[in-house]
DNA sequence: GAGTGGTCTAGACCACTGT
DNA sequence: CAGTGGTCTAGACCACTCC
């Protein structure tokens, strides 16, 4: 049961991290230091602060200290914007316009971000036609939304909706990107074809970015990204909507509220 | 803009797996293969495979060939369970019965799991005070559930809870370990000292696991764990339990449904 | 035993940051 | 410029699995 050094390094680090004794911020010793108070080689030393960046426990390198990493400030995604778009279907324009695309918001950034949105109309995967009950290769509408950060390029939020094209043949306004942002959200546009959203079913998962995910989100090492899967159900049990959405971990909080129903007396 | 082999290889094998040029389970060449094909040293050649299973792609080693990572069935976690469980808990014993402690069920196995509950009494932290609105240092009940595998010993499913000693003095029988699993679960416990739970709060986000995590789960590399801190509010707005699970992320999948009022006319 | 991957070393070289 | 960490090499040695 004799560990690796890298390991043992790694866990006196982290635990003097858990500790407090290296707070937030704090600098690291320098790896040949490391080295040295192991007496082991500089790249053991070096495997070890991988290691911890790989855990999410430190940032810096490239000619900047290594450092303990500062916790970000989460955006909240919050369940209860499901209701909050559905009271806005019906109410007037006016009210129903600062209500932005749906999921879309940072919640975090105050200065201006880019936002991108792609609509086209494809064949159904079998995955996706079974989920609508249509059969596979049916067309579906696939609407991708972006928003970026307009200085670095990384991606701040991103999600894959696809909705049945029969459903909603009948509003052609819907089909087009440049209605986009469409005041009051998904929920309003199925509105305008006589759909009404009875439920809301989110599921949850989270997984490693690859290396190319790493770049275009700008994430440090260590950090997951959260992957929402969305289906809207109508009054008649029809699901009308997926949508699939990616937030990183460590940006992020997602809040469900669950209301229950009293005691029956 | 040149971009290290070890990430040039990694890329190209991670193509492969998504295009399906390497399906799941297939071996990976050997190391020292991959260094011959990129002219580059096996250490690099085996960075970049360190680096596809940081990412979850592949698995194996030891021994045994590197090959592509096959999923794992995912254990769904339902919050219709939270009415679910409320429900129950104005039926008969008998019925009760059958639903065990609460959110532990692990969903995958049929062989028997070992299932461990500590309870103590602790003073609030600074943290979960604020959180219940009492003052830092009352006396909080902690009950810490946990099942694992028998066999190897590692964790399937863990959580903490927390309920203030205030709430639940009326009824000693719930500061009592040994009366777990309790027939129908917490929200039961709660009724039997007159609290009604009126909504739950599931926040959710993912973090990487420690090492010593890594080992306490037996996870992968490249696998997040999940956290669900669950926010339980009675009729009376008070928060009355706190609940903090861990779930590993390949084998988990948060499910919440969020029910819409419908229009009104 | 042959072959695999994992650990570890010593050292060269590059890229970046700060002074 | 000095000092940091990141990339990369060549090679020794160990642990494990499978035949």
């Amino acid at each position: 049961m004799k560990r690796p050094i890298q390991l043992l390094i790694a866990d006196d680090i982290r635990t003097q991290i858990e500790s407090g004794a290296l707070p937030p911020g704090a600098a690291l010793p320098a790896i040949h230091e490391l080295a040295e108070r192991w007496s082991c080689s500089v790249g053991s030393a070096r495997t070890a602060i991988t290691l911890l960046r790989e855990q999410g426990l430190i940032s810096g390198g490239r000619g900047k200290p290594l450092m303990v990493r500062t916790q970000h400030r989460r955006a909240i995604r919050d369940s209860a914007r499901h209701q909050l778009e559905k009271d806005l279907v019906r109410r007037p324009l006016e009210e129903r316009a600062p209500v932005g695309t749906s999921e879309l918001e940072t919640g975090t950034s105050i200065h201006s971000v880019k936002f991108d949105c792609t609509y086209d109309v494809i064949r159904a995967t079998t995955n996706i036609a079974d989920r609508f009950k249509i059969p596979a290769g049916a067309k579906v509408l696939r609407r991708m939304y972006q928003t970026t950060d307009p200085d670095t390029g990384s991606w701040l939020a991103r999600s894959v909706s696809h909705i049945p094209v029969e459903l909603i043949r009948s509003n052609p306004d819907l089909m087009d990107a440049s209605n986009e942002p469409w005041p009051g959200g998904t929920q309003h546009q199925l509105s305008t074809v006589g759909i009404e959203i009875a439920r809301i079913v989110d599921e949850v998962t989270a997984q490693m970015p690859t290396t190319v995910d790493r770049q275009r989100w700008d994430l440090e090492g260590g950090v997951p990204l959260l992957r929402n899967l969305r289906t809207s159900i109508d009054t008649a049990g029809r699901v009308v909507e997926l949508s699939d959405a990616t937030y990183p971990a460590d940006r992020t909080l997602l809040r469900f509220t669950t209301p229950l129903q009293p005691w029956s007396q």
